[in-house]
RNA sequence: GGGCCAAUAGCUCAGUCCGGUUAGAGCGCACCCCUGAUAAGGGUGAGGUCGAAGGUUCAAGUCCUUCUUGGCCCA
């Protein structure tokens, strides 16, 4: 990497800038990558490794990357980079999903099209040329931010669901289908979108609900016969009786064919003193309010096979229909019990309307336009207010109201979706229904809920797949269909198209309008055959990935079967009923298994309040933006650190700024802390370090905790953990710069001939941390990694000396066992609380911690002592304490207390436990003292409950000291620190000298002086016994020593600065360079 | 109507699988301290009925039941 900051004091150790541009030296690193080939090395190395593999779930390239591509891109590079590192073998194969409707709406927008006419006429050859290049324009905006983001993926090998290659494969997994009957054609009632003229999937209405009004009317059928028994005699006998039946579609009344009774509902005819309606009589209430005379009870049997009049009759249906007629389907939860069927514009209606073998008529055409009847020519959602006051003229209207409630529309175009019955083309997978559950067991579900909640459930609810879209821009199905004896023949590949059709098409682009010139003549008679138009549903080009991206089985065999299935794939969670359902859907019908083993699934992104990001809030954030401004570690960060992969992430300028604060400028200046002092002291890494055993206790707690750290990382990526990982990373690296660093920094800085050995340590320490930092988180931050890597073993060691040239070649870190002391964890966490109280005494005491203090004294639990006793000389540095004791718990300075630990005391005393436990915290200090005495002595002793003796174990009870020392005392549960607070002149007057030095490096930053500059110090202080005093204590030395003065000068100076020492007098300091 | 998830400090989240008695972190706020690596760091304080109610248990933020609210998905 060029280093834009070249070293100045060494030859060896780069300057790291204190203020680093974050994103001008991923730059850097980008360019360092591209011009090492780095990637392609570190995919290279493991040639021999275990495959595990990774499939790329297809973007959509309609359209320029969002924050959420970003999001689903990182999380898709973390895992194949760390499986890299440990060894595996991970070919990245990019893709790109090039087909289907949004990118024919993306041109049908540029080219100003509305309608497939308007399509049409522009022509399909110019329009799928268009398609084309707009796949291949968004295709490179994706290409330029998955490069800018450090997303490993090779893009130049990617596959592109519109080769050529990448149909026939497709066209094979269809004719594999077909021969095992699972594909087939039929007249169904199929979600429809009249704008884009074509059917949908389940999983693509499942994307367009809405919450939406919708007209809610009450109409009158009027009965053509009287109800035999009840309106054919008597009282009623020359009334009129009508049917009550309710819709929220007035304008599938167009064709009613008959009305359903549930067989179970009971039924009331009804006199509102105008006349005789028919009601089932739960709905009787909701319908017509209180104010009418029940009249006769009915039976759903009493009901079927009566005639009435429909309201409409744009056709005369020949067979005998629109009477009344019985299935279970009608419910009396909403409506009025006696349900309209409409054929062809209701999936039930459908249903039952074939099962009778009724004509069905369908006065709509494919525009969703009426071809019948006065409103002709009308879309027919538009057409219901003119049909609702029709039927009000009409007489037939009781009621018009309006229904809120969730309506399906176009997932990409935003008009209500039709029911609309028409010949489609579907794939049987609710034949393999037990086969997809079997085979989702079988998945590793990130979250785990997903595979028996959401997509279990969905599972269970499996509907065919329909396949069909009646559009342009797609895999074209490749079914051809004799004109004459109607037999379909499935092409398996160009090369069989090739042998069917007798000419050449082997290097025919398979799209539209190219295929649908190609004829053939029919295997069964010879006549001729022709394509059907329609093309796949473009999520069947997705689910085929893991084949044909390959071009399997045609080419790429070998790579197929290295390749399947797929270790890990990862979306968004909206991907179950897309590509989570079209992979294993398709392997599952093709090869019996699922393509995926691993699935991790990802939240949605939303802004810094929650909000979901959407134009019209104005809160969408341009992924540039935010690696441009704050660096694409910083994103990558917040996506890996905030919250679980599963649950919505907060993206916004805010929480980035965090990241930069918080975790990256905190390593890094840690990282500008050692290269500094490296360079200063030309710190040779060759030279021997000593051993982890010899080095000081906070050496090897460091190590310890990065023993700890690795294994954590570590085993948190295999069980694609990310979040344990980060948490426990970020608060390593707090760890090592707010403790490790904070308590060794004067290590780095006395001077090299003064302890070289415990330098050394110092140095070796701190450079193995942040090395095995930089390669644990590369696969998280990989450009931070890669800058560490460069400046702390490429740069120093330089290329020759078998140092690996990039982080990303290395082999992901493993604790070393000499690193390893649970122990001194412990204890550095106990001594950590010591310190944390010990500022709370001074705090409390109103002392400062530049004042020293003579003595303090610290009690822990017995258990902890021995591990405390190696770091009371941090403590008391820390605390600028002279001597810290450790109580060894039977002195005459502390007292005595038991603390009861119902962890033990619970399982052994059961319901007792409470007492027990009361009894223990009430003994007096001196029966306490006893009760320890003799626990230490015998492991057991005995305390009085409720009169009655009870035997409690040492595991029982924690004993807790706590000084009377009438110092300034300050505890916690277990730990206690009493600060001795009388001070001596000896103590006040070191404190002076303290006081001297911290203002006198005040001076040096102010003046900007190096850290290795030497001065010339000249000092005044006031009164004269304080300056004999420090004089006789030593301490100008001392001062001299600490700022690097090489003379000092104790004489008035004019422009100097004044320190105030308090009550012992005051200061003029001044500093010459 | 059904399914899934969530609810812990002003905000963002850990902790819940595997129950243990002063519930943590970061951010923000107030006061104080420390500082020759640091855009930092530390201490104290305000701020929690761990969504509610029942239950199991010696012991519940954690397990069970019901409910409430919110989100996502389905119908």
């Amino acid at each position: 990497m060029s280093d834009p900051h070249p070293a100045t004091t060494s030859t060896s150790w780069p300057v790291a800038p204190g203020r680093p541009d974050l994103p001008d030296f991923e730059r850097d690193v980008l360019s360092y990558w591209h011009e090492h080939a780095v990637f392609e090395a570190s995919v290279d190395r493991r040639a021999d490794g275990p495959v595990w593999t990774f499939y790329e779930g297809p973007p959509t390239a309609n359209g320029k990357p969002g924050a959420h591509h970003v999001e689903s891109r990182v999380f898709k590079d973390i895992f194949p980079r760390y499986r890299t590192m440990k060894g595996y073998s991970v070919r990245r194969k990019g893709g790109w999903d090039c087909h289907g409707l949004p990118v024919e709406l993306e041109v049908e927008k540029e080219l100003g099209l509305d309608s497939k006419a308007d399509i049409e006429a522009y022509g399909i050859e110019a329009f799928n040329a268009r398609c084309r290049e707009s796949v291949q324009r968004y295709v490179s905006d994706w290409e330029q931010l998955t490069e800018r983001i450090g997303f490993w993926v090779d893009t130049d090998d990617a596959y592109w669901t519109m080769d050529p290659a990448y149909v026939d494969s497709l066209w094979w997994a269809l004719k594999k289908l077909w021969e095992r009957d699972l594909i087939f054609e039929d007249f169904r009632v199929a979600p429809y979108c009249a704008r884009c003229g074509t059917g949908l999937s389940d999983a693509e209405v499942a994307q367009g609900y809405q919450q939406v009004e919708d007209p809610s009317i009450t109409v009158r059928f009027p009965l053509t016969e009287p109800i035999p028994g009840v309106t054919d005699e008597g009282a009623l006998a020359d009334r009129d009786v009508a049917l009550l039946i309710w819709t929220t579609t007035p304008w599938t009344l167009s064709n009613n064919a008959a009305v359903a009774a549930g067989p179970d509902v009971a039924y009331e005819l009804v006199d509102t003193g105008d006349e005789l309606l028919v009601v089932a009589a739960e709905r009787r209430e909701a319908v017509l309010g209180g104010d009418v005379e029940v009249v006769a009870e009915l039976s759903a049997q009493q009901l079927a096979g009566l005639h009435y009049a429909a309201p409409f009759t744009f056709t005369e249906y020949e067979r005998d229909q629109r009477y009344v007629l019985l299935d279970t389907y009608v419910t009396t939860s909403e409506g009025t019990g006696l349900v309209h069927l409409s054929p062809g514009f209701g999936i039930e209606d459908h249903r039952i309307v074939k099962r009778e073998g009724f004509d069905a008529f369908i006065p709509v055409d494919l525009q969703g336009r009426f071809t019948h009847g006065p409103w002709t020519g009308t879309f027919v959602k538009d057409a219901d207010p003119h049909i609702i006051t029709w039927l009000d003229e009409a007489g037939l209207l009781l009621r018009a109201e309006t229904y809120e409630h969730t309506y399906p529309f176009c997932w990409r175009c935003d008009h209500p979706l039709l029911y609309l019955a028409k010949p489609s083309w579907y794939i049987r997978t609710t034949e393999k229904r037990d086969e997809l559950l079997a085979n989702n067991a079988s998945i590793d579900w990130h979250p785990e809920h997903i595979r028996d909640g959401r997509f279990g459930n969905w599972l269970e609810n499996n509907v065919d797949w329909a396949l069909s879209r009646d559009r342009y821009w797609g895999t074209p199905l490749p079914f051809w269909r004799c004109g004459a004896c109607d037999h379909i023949e499935v092409v398996g590949s160009r090369a069989e198209l090739s042998t069917l059709t007798g000419e050449d098409h082997s290097e025919l682009d398979p799209h539209r309008p190219y295929i649908d010139d190609v004829t053939m003549p029919c295997q069964a008679c010879g006549e001729v055959a022709r394509r059907i138009p329609d093309v796949a549903d473009t999520w069947f080009d997705s689910g085929g990935m893991p084949y044909a991206q390959w071009g399997y089985p045609h080419t790429g065999q070998a790579e197929f079967e290295r390749h399947y299935p797929a270790d890990f794939i990862c979306e968004a969670i909206d991907q179950t009923r897309g590509w989570f359902y079209t992979l294993l859907a398709e392997s599952t019908l093709l090869f019996g298994d699922s393509s995926y083993r691993t699935c991790v699934c990802l939240g949605h992104i939303v802004d810094a309040d929650g909000r979901k990001m959407s134009k019209s809030t104005g809160n969408v954030l341009d992924p540039w933006e935010l690696v441009e401004r704050h660096g694409a570690d910083a994103v990558r960060w917040l996506m890996f650190a905030e919250g679980n992969p599963w649950v919505s992430r907060r993206v916004g300028h805010q929480p980035l700024d965090d990241v930069v604060r918080q975790f990256v400028l905190t390593l890094w200046n840690t990282h500008v802390f050692f290269t500094t002092y490296a360079a200063i002291d030309a710190f040779d890494l060759d030279a021997p370090a000593p051993a982890v055993a010899d080095r000081p206790a906070i050496d090897r707690w460091v190590l310890a905790e990065l023993a700890a750290l690795t294994d954590t990382v570590d085993g948190a990526l295999d069980r694609y953990d990310v979040s344990t990982a980060t948490r426990s990373l970020e608060r390593f690296v707090a760890d090592l710069s707010n403790w490790y660093v904070r308590r060794t920094r004067r290590r780095f800085w006395r001077s090299a001939t003064e302890a070289p050995q415990d330098k050394r340590a110092a140095y070796h320490t701190l450079h193995t941390c942040l090395t095995t930092l930089a390669q644990l988180l590369a696969p998280f931050t990989p450009f931070l990694a890669e800058r560490l890597w460069q400046d702390l073993v490429v740069t120093p060691r330089g290329q020759e000396a078998q140092a690996a040239g990039s982080v990303h070649l290395t082999d992901f870190p493993a604790a070393a066992d000499e690193w390893r002391d649970e122990s001194l964890r412990a204890a550095m966490a106990t001594a950590r609380r010591v310190v944390e109280l010990g500022r709370q005494a001074r705090n409390d005491a109103a002392v400062k911690v530049r004042q020293p203090l003579a003595r303090a004294l610290v009690s822990v639990p017995s258990a902890e002592r021995a591990g405390l006793a190696q770091l009371l000389d941090g403590i008391a540095d820390e605390l600028n304490v002279k001597a810290v004791e450790l109580s060894d718990g039977t002195g005459e300075l502390v007292e005595r207390s038991v603390k009861p630990n119902f962890r033990a005391l619970g399982p052994a005393f059961q319901k007792q436990a409470p007492q027990v436990a009361a009894a223990l915290q009430a003994l007096t200090p001196g029966t306490a003292d006893t009760l320890a005495e003799q626990l230490e002595a015998e492991g057991h002793a005995e305390v009085e409950v409720d009169g009655q003796p009870a035997t409690v174990t040492s595991e029982m009870v924690e004993i807790v000291e706590r000084p009377r020392t009438g110092w300034a005392v300050a505890s916690d549960t277990s730990v206690s620190f009493a600060l001795d607070t009388s001070l001596t002149r000896e103590l006040e007057v070191e404190g002076a000298a303290r006081e001297l030095i911290r203002a006198i490096n005040d001076q040096r930053k102010a003046a900007g002086l190096e850290l290795d500059d030497r001065i010339e110090l000249i000092v005044a202080v006031q009164p004269d016994a304080l300056d004999a005093d420090l004089e006789a204590g030593g301490h100008f030395d001392a001062i001299a020593r600490e700022v690097l003065a090489s003379s000092l000068h104790r004489a008035p100076v004019a422009d100097g600065t004044s320190v105030d020492l308090g009550e012992l007098g005051t200061a003029l300091i001044a500093i010459r360079a």
